[in-house]
DNA sequence: GTAGGGTTAG
């Protein structure tokens, strides 16, 4: 009994505008068993009931207590509300305040306007917010706080900028808060004068503000200037490192992104699951197989908890890297799933062909029926059938679409797939009619989808119109000029060839380098065209050399249309045969032991001749050949690609 | 009491 004196005391002198709740969690779970076991001060039993869990029961306690419910005793029902996320109870909570005519003080409306932001009530809590006679610090940023988690970006930048006009100053914590919301144009434009009122006020420096900043500049892709903000922070703990890697990422520059990473282990930053999802976003980016392989075992090693994100990386690691086998393993294995779990495992399988498993899987997902298929779902599904030959099931899943089966609305992605199905299966017209069918303006992408299948089927009348119309609203994109004048070859319409390469030199266009490379004992080689930067050049070109030989009698003939540069034939093939995917196979050839099968990757789509090439060394050397393109992988064994020619 | 980094697609 003495006990349970000394806490009443002690509740008769707590400073009333602190937390009660914190006072309670110090004690231990036999001091509050041990006071059960007494009778009851109804304010004791209220806090014992919500510190043991029992919700319900300090519910029925709270009603019983009706006008005499006080300050301790909402705040510690509203705590156990936050912490379950119980919405239904919390709420009830609320009206009794209401009921009763309680006047919550500032402190418990702020709890109020945090438990509705955690339950995903934003407008609840808003009207909370609204309502306050006096709002301080915390009011306004757990609102922003609640608006910015649920993806509210606008709204929260709106209420930001509301507090700014208010008596109440933002800290630190509201900075870290608003910052994470400050993306697209008129968010980053913001973010940069949030960014000088930091530095007036000497905020620049703080962890979470500066991570906070970092991550926005490298989100706006102004990775400079997250690095610099990085570089400025007077120390680094495992989030703005992380910060930092997946901006890197992030931006596609994954040899940096991994650069980073080893240094920051060297100088013995702790990594935990988030820091090693980004690196595994950069590591799949690479096709990195053998360093992917390191971080998954240095996963399992350290005990990391692992968690849905983590392994999303991984399948996705994996199937970029070629191991699918892999990646439905880690698919398997998983105790929960999201949608990314399946859109990862579907878009790899699409990405390699394999239209069956894509269809297979689908099925699966919809008839478990637990994880709702989103925009990204149907778009692997549609473009894995694309890609692996169904075009009926793809037409079927996308009616199903557009009649509103799914639950997902379509958009330009999903018709350009279909576009793409259409055309690949040799209905260009039918794609053609499509197009002008759609209820959206057709982009670029979606005219150069169709112009490859133009191309391939030699439908010169439709190719030619779109061509045109691509050089209007493209110039500058290379590849549609090589395109149309591979078409006008095709017709041995020779004049419309110069005219189009003409065309392309006035317009200077610029075609992004093309660069390929192969991961040999954790280490990437990378080549460029005509590369001469590797140790070993020497012996790469000797052996291109025997192969180009080799190739031809065997029948393979270099196709010069691929070349547009206004050469004579032999230079032509000379450039042909320096083609980056060449050099990285070649170099793949003379480095690993017979049989041993090759993964070549190439930051651009592969050429048809390099293509050609590849089915040539798989036949003669026997080896297996993985090729992975911008846009899929190509599996090329015995001469021939499970791509089936069209890319 | 309020705070920063993450996974698929493009």
């Amino acid at each position: 009994m003495k006990f349970v004196e000394k806490m009443k005391c002690l509740f008769h002198y707590y400073p009333k505008n602190a937390s009660f709740s914190s006072f309670f969690n110090s004690f231990t779970t036999h001091q509050l068993t041990t006071l059960t076991a007494f009778p009851q001060d109804p304010q004791i039993l209220l806090i014992t009931l919500c510190s043991n869990g029992q919700l319900k029961e300090a519910l029925i306690e709270m009603a019983a207590q009706g006008l005499e419910m006080k300050f301790e005793g909402y705040d510690m029902l509203l705590n156990a509300c936050i912490k379950r996320r119980a919405f239904r109870e919390g709420q009830r909570v609320h009206a009794h305040m209401i009921k009763s005519r309680y006047l919550p003080p500032l402190y418990l409306r702020n709890r109020l306007i945090i438990f509705y932001g955690k339950c995903d009530r934003l407008r609840d809590a808003r009207n909370v917010l609204d309502e306050m006679p006096e709002k301080n610090v915390v009011s306004w940023t757990a609102m922003i706080s609640a608006y910015s988690q649920r993806g509210s970006a606008s709204q929260a930048l709106d209420l930001f900028v509301q507090m700014l006009r208010s008596v109440t100053e933002p800290n630190e914590f509201t900075f870290a808060t608003v910052l994470s919301s400050c993306t697209g144009t008129f968010g980053f434009e913001l973010g940069r004068q949030i960014h000088s009122l930091i530095i007036k006020r000497t905020l620049d420096t703080h962890i979470f503000v500066g991570s906070s900043l970092l991550d926005m500049y490298a989100k706006a892709g102004r990775i400079h200037e997250a690095r610099e903000v990085f570089e400025s922070l007077p120390e680094r703990d495992v989030v703005s490192c992380t910060a930092i890697i997946s901006g890197y990422a992030q931006l596609g520059l994954d040899a940096e992104a991994l650069e980073l990473f080893r240094r920051l282990n060297l100088e013995g930053m702790t990594s935990n699951y988030v820091t090693n999802a980004s690196v595994l976003t950069a590591l799949s980016g690479l096709a990195a197989l053998d360093l992917g392989k390191q971080v998954h075992n240095h996963v399992l090693r350290c005990n990391l908890p692992f968690c849905v994100v983590l392994q999303n990386s991984l399948i996705d690691m994996y199937s970029k890297c070629g191991n699918l086998i892999y990646s439905r393993r880690v698919f398997d294995s998983m105790p929960e799933r999201t949608v990314i779990s399946w859109n990862a495992m579907l878009v790899g399988y699409s990405k390699h062909g394999m239209g069956r498993e894509v269809v297979e899987l689908y099925e699966l997902m919809r008839n478990e029926n637990k994880i709702k298929p989103d925009s990204v779902t149907v778009l692997g599904v549609l473009s894995g059938c694309s890609h692996g030959g169904m075009e009926d099931v793809g037409l079927k899943i996308f009616d199903e679409m557009v009649n509103g089966k799914d639950g997902v609305e379509p958009d330009i992605e999903h018709y350009g797939c279909i576009v793409d199905l259409l055309g690949r299966a040799g209905r260009v017209e039918e794609a053609f009619e499509f197009i002008k069918k759609m209820p959206f303006e057709p982009t670029a992408a979606l005219w150069g989808s169709l112009l490859g299948a133009c191309r391939v089927h030699s439908n010169i009348d439709v190719g030619e119109f779109v061509g045109r119309r691509l050089l209007e609203i493209e110039p500058e994109n290379a590849g549609n000029y090589v395109i149309l004048s591979n078409l006008y070859a095709s017709a041995g319409r020779w004049e419309d060839v110069r005219m189009v390469r003409d065309l392309m030199m006035k317009k200077a266009v610029k075609k992004d380098p093309g660069r390929s490379w192969i991961e040999l004992d954790q280490t990437l080689h990378s080549f460029h065209a005509s590369d001469r930067s590797h140790p070993r050049r020497q012996e790469v070109f000797a052996k291109l050399k025997e192969l180009s030989i080799k190739l031809k009698e065997a029948g393979y003939v270099p196709d010069l249309s691929c070349v547009l540069h206004d050469v004579d034939e032999e230079q032509k093939e000379r450039i042909l045969l320096g083609h980056s995917e060449k050099l990285a196979l070649t170099f793949g050839l003379i480095s690993t032991s017979d049989r041993t099968p090759l993964r070549v990757i190439k930051n651009l789509r592969i050429c048809v001749d390099c293509h050609n090439f590849a089915k040539f060394v798989s036949k003669i050397y026997l080896r297996e050949v993985c090729l992975r393109d911008k846009n899929r992988f190509h599996h090329i064994s015995k001469g021939i690609c499970s791509c089936g020619d069209y890319w």
